[in-house]
DNA sequence: CGCACGTGGTTTTTT
DNA sequence: ACCACGTGCG
């Protein structure tokens, strides 16, 4: 093999990259290469002979994330790498389910719900079995039947000792047989049966267990028990599980992910030793020094000091701002000096917590004239134009799709009221068949929907996808029907237009990327792949977007937003257990995707929720080193950070949010927010907000150890300080 | 059928 | 403050 592989590769890199075939947790701090040591290692397998290309599965979450593994691969070796099974869990899984659809269950053409259509669903079975869906609110239901899937469990498997639980055991049963009768599995669905189907088929499984001698897996710590089970059941006992991680960015406990699987690796597959990558190859010293002492704050971490050869650096700028409005300008400005400096704008990345914090901040940027792009939100392939337009497609290839006959059956408005989609869903439960079987032997306007769709189908037959697609769209009517919209809608309408162009283009891509071109191939890809099309991304633009979403990326200049008790960490995470925990990797996660430039920003008082909120800094700011920060606003930390950040003197009653002459927050609660004061079991805090007034009036209150609370001041003995 | 108005909720999210 | 969703009316 080539030593130009190994080359450049630090000890702890090349330790793991050149492991025997055993299985290995990595434990990789941020910035340490490790998506450089997780496709060194599949190229040093393969080229020295380990294994064979075929012989490796390699594991990521995202899409993205498999492709650049695929990327990277594909120039280090000469090798195809089209066929080799490196792809997210649920798209391995479809893969899987594809190959083996009559072992599984699943007609061949079984379409994948998302998040939408799953509730859709839900809500049809909820109504079915009578479900009042104000005691059961079909998105916890939802949840409820992902986190049990996610779980490996059953509905007959969930524990329900109480009739609420059963209630939702019962949904949880009825939905899957519903989903079952329509052909279509939801995300969950996919690696629940995947993984059913290899504990039940000896053959198959042992057959896959033959075959993948080495199994990697990025981002380990992220696994939910379900993922964990799959990878346990497919390495078997003799083939060899390396599983790239780190604790310290483990953010996702709130969608499932159980960062135990990393302890559980351990002990299950008898790993030896876990090898550390703790040389930072991103940051500058004081950005990682400060992530260092911050992370320190958790309890329980498997362990771990990131450094770096580029020591120094510049400090950590803080800024304090009186109001979000104030925050916002603070941060143009800054950014529009670091853009005459030369910076490119899609090196500076602007973070915040949670997504309504972008509005101010865009505000902004519009009037600064800054070009922004703001990550995350609504994707291609959710946008409501092109799922009708799939949901076409959708039914052509599966008719028992009853979601996708919901959706358009009357889209564009063909007068099948609401009256006539009842009588179709009686008739279908009473036959025990589909909607579209119902409707085959309805009459009228039914009727000729039901025609539309055999004419599509076999009109099209043969066709090439994009020219399948084309034909659809023009004969279903909807593009007349957004051609046709005038007046407040026109403009929406355009857009629509637009994206159902896209969509063309889209599949037109698809067929010259992928050598399945199948409709029901290029469904899949829209379901599985819902964000990777997008466009518009070649203009130097920032990057907005949560601190999740940056989860992976890293920029020269990165402002971490909002830095405020309540919100960043945010309020409700105090109700969770480990919650703070998860607050302070978030945090540190947001730290660590700054290469040479950090600033942090708080303000006292913003917008929220259509109110007035008071805020204290972030505790997280206590936990950075002061020698590390610089101040750039006057108030700074000194020798009582709490001090500091009090509100000693009464808030001014003047402020962008006050109309003139009103006494800030006062609203006969006899506390003015602001105000510093001592309870008795919690100690000393600052009001942040008050409600009602006499005996009823509450006030929430931030402490310093206690977070932040409501007190009912009838029975709260509040005194100032 | 489509619009107008009212109501509730409001952390993070990939697949 | 804002948005998404549901109901009731023309």
């Amino acid at each position: 093999m080539s030593t130009s592989l190994l080359s450049g590769l630090n000890p702890p890199q090349l330790q793991a990259v050149t492991l025997p075939h055993q299985s290995a947790l990595i434990l990789a701090g941020a910035g340490s290469g490790k998506t450089r040591v997780l496709t060194t290692r599949i190229a040093y397998l393969i080229s020295t002979g380990e294994v064979s290309p075929q012989g490796i599965l390699a594991v990521t979450f995202t899409n993205k994330a498999a492709k650049e593994m695929v990327m990277r691969l594909s120039a280090m070796l000469p090798i195809n790498t089209r066929g080799m099974w490196i792809g997210t869990f649920h798209g391995l899984c479809n893969r899987l389910l594809r190959a083996h659809y009559r072992e599984a269950n699943l007609p061949q053409t079984f379409q994948i719900l998302d998040s939408a259509d799953q509730l859709s669903a839900v809500k049809r079975v909820m109504k079915a079995l009578n479900v009042d869906d104000e005691k059961f609110p079909p998105r916890e239901m939802q949840h409820f039947i992902s986190a049990s899937k996610e779980q490996g469990l059953r509905a007959h498997e969930v524990e329900a000792y109480d009739p609420y639980t059963r209630r939702k055991v019962e949904v949880y049963a009825e939905y899957d047989a519903q989903c079952q009768k329509e052909g279509v599995v939801d995300f969950s669905e996919l690696l629940l049966r995947c993984h059913e189907l290899l504990v039940r088929n000896t053959a198959l499984r042992e057959h896959y267990q033959q075959r993948f001698k080495h199994i990697l897996v990025d981002e380990f710590q992220d696994t939910n028990p379900l993922q964990y089970q799959w990878l346990k059941l497919l390495a078997g006992k003799n083939n060899s599980l390396f599983a790239v991680g780190d604790d310290d960015q483990s953010i996702y406990a709130f969608r499932g992910a159980h960062v135990g699987n990393m302890q559980d690796l351990l002990r299950d597959f008898n790993v030896a030793s876990v090898i550390k990558l703790e040389q930072n190859y991103r940051s500058h010293g004081n950005i990682l020094d400060a992530a260092n002492a911050l992370i320190s704050n958790n309890r329980n971490r498997m362990g771990k000091k990131l450094w770096t050869s580029e020591q120094g650096g510049e400090k950590l700028r803080v800024y304090e701002a009186p109001t979000d409005v104030e925050e916002a300008d603070f941060i143009v400005n800054e950014i529009a000096h670091l853009k005459s400096e030369g910076m490119s704008l899609s090196e500076i990345a602007l973070l915040y917590r949670s997504n309504a914090q972008s509005r101010v901040l865009e505000h902004a940027l519009v009037s600064k004239g800054l070009s922004y792009r703001v990550y995350g939100g609504l994707r291609f392939f959710e946008r409501q134009e092109i799922k009708h337009a799939l949901a076409y497609l959708r039914l052509m290839e599966n008719t028992d799709d009853d979601n996708a006959l919901l959706r358009v059956v009357n889209f564009p408005t063909r007068g099948i009221g609401a009256r006539s989609i009842e009588q179709l869903q009686e008739a279908a439960r009473i036959n025990n068949t589909t909607l579209f079987d119902a409707a085959a032997r309805a009459g009228g306007k039914v009727a000729g929907f039901v025609g539309l769709i055999e004419s599509l189908k076999s009109s099209t037959q043969n066709l090439p996808l994009p020219e399948i697609i084309d034909h659809v769209l023009v004969h279903s009517g909807l593009i007349a029907h957004y051609q046709n919209e005038t007046g407040a809608k026109k403009r929406e309408a355009e857009e629509r237009l637009e994206n159902l162009k896209e969509l063309l283009t889209a599949a037109t891509l698809f067929v010259h990327e992928n050598e399945d071109d199948s409709l029901t191939s290029f469904l899949t890809h829209a379901s599985l792949e819902a964000g990777e099309h997008q466009a518009g991304d070649q203009e130097d633009a920032l990057h907005l977007m949560t601190v999740h979403a940056a989860k992976g990326l890293e920029f020269n200049a990165v402002f971490i937003t909002g830095l405020e008790e309540g919100l960043f960490p945010h309020q409700n995470s105090q109700r969770v257990d480990g919650g703070l925990d998860e607050e302070r990797r978030l945090m540190y996660v947001a730290i660590t995707r700054a290469r040479r430039r950090l600033y942090m920003s708080f303000a006292q008082r913003r917008m929220l929720n259509g109110q007035v909120n008071y805020g204290v800094p972030s505790s997280f700011l206590h936990e950075l080193p002061d020698d590390m920060l610089q101040w750039l606003s006057p108030r700074a930390m000194q020798r009582n950070p709490f001090e500091a950040f009090g509100y000693a003197t009464p808030a001014p009653s003047r402020s962008p949010f006050a109309p003139a002459g009103e006494g800030l927050g006062e609203k006969g609660v006899g506390w003015r927010v602001g105000q510093r004061v001592m309870h008795q079991k919690f100690g000393e805090g600052v009001v942040t907000n008050t409600e009602g007034g006499g005996k009823d009036g509450r006030v929430q209150v931030n402490f310093k150890h206690a977070g932040s609370k409501w007190l009912a001041l009838e029975y709260a003995k509040l005194e100032t300080l």
